[in-house]
DNA sequence: CTGTTAGCGCATTCAA
DNA sequence: TTGAATGCGCTAACAG
C-alpha cells in the first residue's frame, strides 16, 4: 500500500515486459490496442504513478521551471507568478519560486540551485545589480536552458523578454501631472541601472521637455521600494529652496510614504500637491485618499512569459534569437492627482 | 563547455574509478587524503556539478520540500514562506510553492503534483474545506512523507502542527473591545469548519460570557477574506433592529471593507464604533485611521515549521507521534479601536 | 584504501 | 507488435 508500483510491477502482473508497459503508457503507436487497454487498466488498478525523477534523469528534462523574483510579497510579483502558474501547470510544469531579495549574491545562489534542480527553464526578473558582467547569466544560456526575463530585463543575446512600455507609462503620468497644473514634478526612482527605471526616467524627461519644463536635478531622488524612503524623500524635497508641487514615484509604497508625510506637514492633496505611484498595489485603491497609479498587467505578463518559454522549448529548430514582447500599461488616475474633473 | 561533466569524466581524467570519485566528493572516510584533494581539484577544474536528479533517484530523496498555501499574495502567507525558506535553504532544501486558492480540488492536485515531484516533505496550511474525509491527506502519510501543518490544521495522527493560540488572541481582542465600552460586538468569521476560526469563535464567546454579555446570533456573520465581504457585512449589521457598536473581523481585509462602509455611512470610528482586524497586513498600519489587528508571527511560524520538519526527517527513530507548537500572537491596538488612552 | 557490480525507474535502440 | 539490453548519474554493498 505504501510501496510505489513501477512499470516492472505491472509488467510482472501481466507477464509482459516493462518496455511494453512503457510504450502503452506513452501512447507509442507500436503497440496493439488490446495490450494497451490492458496495461492502462491494470496500471490504474495498481495505482501506478510515473516516477518523474527517473523520467527526468533519462530525458534530461525535469518539467520544473524556475522563477526568480526580487520578492514574493508584492501584488505585482505575486500576480505574475500566478499568471505563470496558470499557463504552465496545464502543460505539466511545476513552478519553483526563489526570492533574490534584491541581492546579487542571493540571485546567483538562486540560479545555481535552479540549475542543480535541472529546471527546464528560468523565468526571472533581475535584481537591482550594479553594472555587472553577465557571467552568471551566461552560464544558463551555455547550458542550453531557456532564459526569459519579465519586467526587469537585461539586454542579452538569445534571451527573450516580456515587459511593459515603461517609457510610455512614465510619459503619460508626467503629462497628466502637468495637465493638472503641476509644473514642479519630483521623480522618486529605483536604481536607474535597471532598464525599467531608466526608461521611466526617459519618459519623465521627455514629457517635461515637450512641455517646456526644465529638469531640476534636485527633484530626482533615488529610493528603494518602501514606505520609509517615500517619507524621507518628502523631507528632502520640502527642504529645498524651491520645493516641488508634485511627486511621481516609481513605487506605490514610496508614494504612500510621501502622502503620509505630506499630510503630516499639512499639505493638501491634491489641491496643493499631486502624487502619482506605480504598480497598482491593492492598497492604492483602499486608502481614504485613493492613490493614482499604473497597472502593469501582471497576470497577463506572467501568462505571456510562460508562453514565450513554451514556444522556445517546443520549437523544433533551436531558436537563437530573442524577442521582446511589450505590454501596454494602464493608468488609474485617482484622487491623489485629480484636480480637474472632466 | 555546455556539456556537463560527470564523475565518470573526472574518473577517466585521473585513471581511477567513478566510485572513488564519488567517495572523495562525499567526504567518505575510506579514502586517502591525496586522492581526495586530487579529485576535488580536478572536479573543480572541470566545473563538475553534482546531478541532483540522479542522486534523488538513487536515494529516494529529492531535497525538495513542498509548501501549499491558500494563496501567496497576503503578507501572512508570504512571510511564513519566507521563514520556511530561510530555515530550509541552508539545509540544502529547495522550496516548491503551490497555491490552493481555497479550492479543495486544486489542493488535491497540488498534493499529487508534489508527490510526483518526490518531495521529501509537505508543509501546508489547509483550505476552507467542507467536512471531508482525509483520504487525500492520508496518502501522504502512507508514503512516509512528513506532513506538517501550519496555521490551518486538521487533527490527524502522526502529524505535527505549528499554530498560534487563536483562542487566546480572540479572547483578548474581545475583552479589549469590551473594555473600550463596546457591548454589542459583531463577529465576522471565516469558515468555522476550520479549527482556527472555531477557536477564534470560542475565544470571542468566552470573553463575552465572562463579562456577562449575551451572544447575539445575528451578530455572527460568515465572510471570506476580502474587502467586499466586509462592506456587505456592515450593510447587514446596520439593518438590524439592534445594530452592534463594534466589529471583530477575523480578516484584516474584511475589517478594511467594514471601515470603508461605516465611514460612508457617517459613523465615527472609534467614537461610535470600534473595529478590530486579524493578521497584521501592512496596510492596517498605513491607513489614515490605523486598524487594530493581531500579528501572527508568520516569520517565526515558518521557521519553526521548517524546524519541525527537519527534526522529523533527521531523527533516527521513526517518529510516529505528532506534536503541536503553539505560538503566542501579539495584539496591535491602533486607532480603530482606541477610545481610552492610558 | 580502491575497484567491481548493481540498481534506483524509465524510455529507446536493436532484434526478433 | 513485443522482448532484451542499455544507459541516464549516482552511491552502497561487497570484494579485494
Amino acid at each position: 500500500m505504501s510501496e510505489k508500483t513501477t512499470i516492472y510491477d505491472i509488467a510482472k502482473e501481466l507477464n509482459i515486459t516493462a518496455a511494453t508497459v512503457s510504450r502503452a503508457l506513452n501512447n507509442n503507436p507500436k503497440i496493439s490496442q488490446s495490450t494497451r487497454t490492458l496495461v492502462l487498466e491494470t496500471a490504474n488498478k495498481m495505482n501506478y504513478k510515473q516516477n518523474k525523477l527517473a523520467l527526468a534523469l533519462r530525458s534530461g528534462k525535469s518539467n520544473n521551471v524556475g522563477v526568480i523574483v526580487p520578492r514574493i510579497n508584492t501584488n505585482f510579483f505575486a500576480s505574475v507568478i500566478r499568471g505563470i502558474e496558470e499557463a504552465l501547470h496545464p502543460e505539466g510544469y511545476q513552478v519553483i519560486i526563489c526570492q533574490s531579495h534584491e541581492d546579487k549574491t542571493r540571485e546567483i545562489e538562486n540560479i545555481n540551485t535552479l540549475l542543480n534542480a535541472q529546471v527546464d527553464g528560468i523565468l526571472m526578473s533581475i535584481s537591482n545589480l550594479p553594472k555587472e558582467n553577465n557571467h552568471y547569466l551566461e552560464r544558463i544560456i551555455q547550458k542550453n536552458i531557456p532564459l526569459i526575463f519579465f519586467d526587469r530585463k537585461k539586454e542579452m543575446d538569445n534571451v527573450s523578454s516580456v515587459i511593459i512600455d515603461d517609457y510610455q507609462a512614465s510619459y503619460q503620468i508626467t503629462r497628466h501631472l502637468i495637465e493638472q497644473g503641476c509644473d514642479k514634478i519630483a521623480f522618486l526612482s529605483g536604481d536607474r541601472t535597471l532598464e525599467i527605471y531608466e526608461d521611466r526616467f526617459r519618459g519623465y524627461q521627455q514629457a517635461l521637455t515637450d512641455h517646456n519644463i526644465e529638469i531640476n536635478e534636485a527633484y530626482i531622488i533615488p529610493i528603494k521600494s518602501n514606505v520609509v524612503e517615500g517619507r524621507d524623500a518628502v523631507d528632502k524635497l520640502l527642504a529645498l529652496e524651491n520645493p516641488p508641487n508634485a511627486i511621481y514615484s516609481t513605487s506605490d509604497f514610496a508614494a504612500l510614504g510621501a502622502i503620509q508625510k505630506l499630510k503630516e506637514r499639512n499639505i493638501k492633496i491634491p489641491e496643493d500637491f499631486c502624487v502619482f505611484g506605480f504598480g497598482n498595489e491593492p492598497f492604492t485603491k483602499f486608502m481614504e485618499l485613493t492613490i493614482s497609479t499604473v497597472d502593469q498587467a501582471p497576470l497577463e505578463m506572467g501568462k505571456i512569459t510562460a508562453q514565450v518559454f513554451l514556444d522556445k522549448i517546443n520549437s523544433v529548430e533551436i531558436k537563437k534569437t530573442g524577442k521582446t514582447v511589450v505590454l501596454m500599461p494602464k493608468l488609474f488616475v485617482r484622487q491623489s492627482s485629480t484636480r480637474i474633473r472632466e
